[in-house]
DNA sequence: ACGAAATAGCGTACGTCATACACTATTTCG
DNA sequence: CGAAATAGTGTATGACGTACGCTATTTCGT
């Protein structure tokens, strides 16, 4: 156990370096024929079109033309390359300013576009790697959050915060869209099954009346979409956005209205 | 291929009737010596120990001295099994009023409540399941928030976009929470060594600003707390909770202040 | 220029996983 | 009482991550 507990430490260690030390070629032997990147690359292509489940290092390696093995030439395991992977897909699309100053729409903008990108890659959500395997990307795009909030006025600590709430709305939206609106005909039918249990479920009613009006689109409309958690998204980052507003207000306006 | 599909869609039918359909006996055959129920509280057991990459059929048939087969007599395939454990451990718990009549408390002891879940039980983060296999008390957690909004005297279709709201917060901060906050000595040393990769970069100034004020506690003093981002959590909920009250306020007083 | 050192990729092998399938023993209904 | 249905067992299969030893290649110190 002590050996596997040693093992698995390395392989945390390796895998931080991954991400955060310089790829500097190695002085002696063969020139590498392969390049951390591509094996990334690849892994991301297979992860999109096929999903997390047919990841693996053989897949890649039968991608790229290799063998299963050069790839630990490159990553000293599968969740290292996990890591690699989804800071990788996080670096093709870095935050874009709104273009104006105004912290709410750079917000808005910030948020979107994390939740675009969790759409364009959804196993980024459900890709289980440990928190200290994040990568210069990742930390990017909470240092653009947190420069969207620097004209503003709050403490470091405010700024941070707000950043986190927001992120982990995202996140957690994100999540409820992509785990339900998988808009593939196999989840479908059990889907539809789901709502014919819940719309004759008597423990439910204020769930079913919604049921009934049309809250939660049809299946069959929400199977068109691409996006269609989009609106409920969009709702919600309102809420969001007027909290904080709110929050920034009764931090710069000390009013006397105390207690 | 279509043999898988199809074998699939079967599983995920049968899935979606474990959770909600009822739990007759069988007339004819031998007396089960096994419940469904008892396969998930093994499953639970062993998943809250020692995660979720401990949980495999076999660990559980073992723990339950059973071979690892008998599974499959309660139970269509690991992934609805997962669904199982997750509606059992949701029902562990279910949401409990706070007492008033205040929407802004119950609501926040709801939050409090599934947040809570979420750290007692850390896999139900990871368990990736499909929506349509949603279990009757993970359902009976969002009638419970419906209900808390019910006297507000707002329409069916926001109380239901609130409560996603709130949830999807909740949701993805507790996932921030537990990725981060793994406080085994494992994770630990190579979380310092990302610390210190983050603190020389150039690149992130604010972030660095935030780390060296202690913004994140040092991970030894995390290490020592249950329930480290507790704090983080409490201020995003009240940024959200305040972001419904803005609504709220905007939706039953018609102020005439139009464009 | 040359041997030592280091590395890239390959081939094989192992242990673990989910799960298909055939079998036996048990219970109940017609 | 026999046919039908079911609970649990035993064995087998193919995919997975990855440890280990090998060969071929490149570069450094001499």
């Amino acid at each position: 156990m002590s050996e596997t507990d040693r093992h698995g430490r390395d392989d945390h260690r390796a895998g931080v370096e991954l991400l955060w030390g310089s790829e500097e070629r190695a002085s002696r032997g063969p020139k590498p024929g392969l390049t951390l990147h591509q094996i990334a690359s690849a892994g991301i292509a297979i992860a999109d079109a096929e999903g997390l489940g047919a990841l693996s290092m053989r897949a890649i390696a039968e991608r790229l033309g290799f063998t299963t093995m050069s790839l630990y030439r490159h990553v000293p395991d599968k969740t290292a390359l996990l890591a690699v992977m989804i800071d990788t897909a996080i670096g093709e699309s870095l935050p874009i300013s709104a273009g104006d100053r105004l912290w709410r729409s750079e917000l808005a903008a910030w948020a979107w576009q994390n939740w675009d990108l969790f759409h364009r890659h959804p196993w980024l959500m459900q890709a289980e790697v440990p928190g200290a395997m994040t990568g210069p990307r990742q930390i990017a795009w909470i240092e653009a959050g947190l420069e969207i909030l620097a004209g503003t006025g709050l403490t470091g600590g405010d700024m941070m915060e707000i950043v986190l709430f927001l992120y982990g709305y995202v996140h957690g939206m994100a999540h409820l869209s992509l785990t339900w609106m998988r808009h593939d005909p196999l989840a479908w039918e059990s889907s539809s099954l789901l709502m014919q249990h819940i719309a004759h479920d008597p423990r439910f009613p204020l769930f079913r009346a919604n049921l009934a009006a049309g809250v939660f689109d049809e299946p069959n409309d929400a199977a068109t979409s691409a996006d269609p958690m989009g609106e409920g998204f969009e709702f919600g980052l309102q809420r969001a956005l007027d909290g904080i507003a709110a929050y920034m207000r009764q931090r710069t306006d000390p009013t006397p209205g105390g207690p």
